[in-house]
DNA sequence: CGGATGCTTGAGGTCTATCAAAGCGAGTGG
DNA sequence: CCACTCGCTTTGATAGACCTCAAGCATCCG
């Protein structure tokens, strides 16, 4: 997969009111002032290469992230050692959240690939949306959203099969990378299936099982990372098997 | 179970800078200046009987809801009638954070005993919290609250087994009784086991045989919905018996 | 008191996990 | 340039956890 924004030469000094993600993130629906503004906020830029983290649990919290290029999971781990894959993210997605609740970061953000996000301090945040009613709105929605994205993994993990969660996966994934600019039906996986299976609550082989299951079914090409959609009503009508 | 707070007298008007949950509730570290505003917000009450709907999915967004007294469940569901209850809310705990999102609620938030809450009307809330700064801060934290919470919910759901799941429940709801004053030993469930079930990602002949298998093994006492903490650390260890 | 609702318990079946082995592919070094 | 290695994926056989179906019991409430 190639990386859903082209990078600007490095000379460039991108900001949120010239970057092609706005309408994904954060300064979506600001005025052309509110704008200017942000842009003094995130002015700050950081590389997280493939394998790396962006931030750990217990890190001290002092800033979102937005994603700009490449692909993150987060994952939290109970004491004993459980750990569970809670999201990916991709470009135009925030990254953080769960730290303002305690001044620390409640999970792990790891790079899929090497990656680039923009850092949005909170304190200036907080600040500067008490100034603009519309930044502020946004961002609580943005919030919002995470609750109910969250909400709808939970229906997921309870209450659906593998091949229910699998193909709601795949369509949810598609769905994001379409709202992109990317084809709707070929996609390149950034994870592993041992990823996607922590994610949805099953092991790898399962998962992989499913994959088979489902190409031999003509819905996908799998061909390792290399999935096409063959029929993606098929899909949909997976996802909806359960009752 | 009692009610967690004492009702007042209906003609006293009671107020966030009086009330017993500010220590639980959105008024957490607010000046008195603070609370002072914020009781001309939070005016307005609302009781909802035992079965009834604070809200349902679809509903149009205006307000947030922060339980007083009673005991609720918020359920999400899909097309196809699949159903999740996604929490439980007692005293202090805020309702309807998802509706922000898309200014309709995306969950039901269904009353499970004779309840009261604070309405707080949304508007006025992102208003006040743009003049007082540690209002705004507050509620982000409340936010991010829930996003964590719904991120343990996900990793119980994805890699624990019917035993760890329902002690870790039991541990949660002994765990916020006794941070409002009750015993940490014994409680009254307010919720079904088909609703314990549904929560945990079990059906309720699963939920029902963990109780009976605790039981057997001295870590509770249960009849019913009457359950009694014998072994807490026993409770603990089955939580992190897993890995 | 009697019906309705919710809870418990049993028997048998299904789905997913577990254990194991082989295959594929990308990157490395000879 | 090829052989090798390592990580990841696929596939098979088996086991175990949880679900399903079914019946009986307890509790609540009119």
């Amino acid at each position: 997969m190639q990386l859903p924004i082209p990078v600007r030469p490095a000379e460039v000094k991108a900001a949120c009111s010239n970057c092609n993600l706005r309408e994904l993130c954060l300064p979506l629906g600001l005025s052309a002032e509110e704008l200017g503004r942000l842009d003094t906020l995130v002015a700050r830029r950081r590389s997280v290469p493939r394998g790396e983290a962006l931030f750990r649990n217990g890190d001290p919290f002092e800033s979102l992230f937005a994603v700009r290029t490449g692909f993150f999971k987060t994952s939290v781990s109970s004491e004993d050692g459980r750990d569970q894959v809670t999201g990916f993210q991709m470009a135009g997605e925030l990254l953080g959240l769960d730290g303002i609740s305690h001044d620390r970061h409640a999970c792990d953000a790891i790079a899929l690939e090497d990656s680039q996000v923009c850092v949005i301090p909170f304190e200036d945040l907080e600040h500067l949306s008490q100034q603009f009613r519309e930044l502020q709105h946004q961002f609580h929605k943005i919030m919002s959203r995470e609750i109910v994205r969250d909400q709808g993994v939970m229906l997921l993990l309870g209450s659906m099969r593998a091949e229910e969660r699998l193909a709601a996966f795949l369509l949810n994934l598609t769905q994001r990378l379409h709202a992109r600019g990317f084809s709707a039906s070929a996609l390149v996986l950034r994870m592993t299936r041992e990823e996607i299976g922590s994610y949805l609550g099953l092991k790898l082989e399962t998962v992989s099982r499913t994959f088979s299951k489902f190409q031999d079914d003509g819905l996908l090409e799998v061909k390792q990372r290399q999935i096409r959609v063959l029929d993606e009503a098929g899909l949909r009508q997976v996802v909806n098997s359960g009752c």
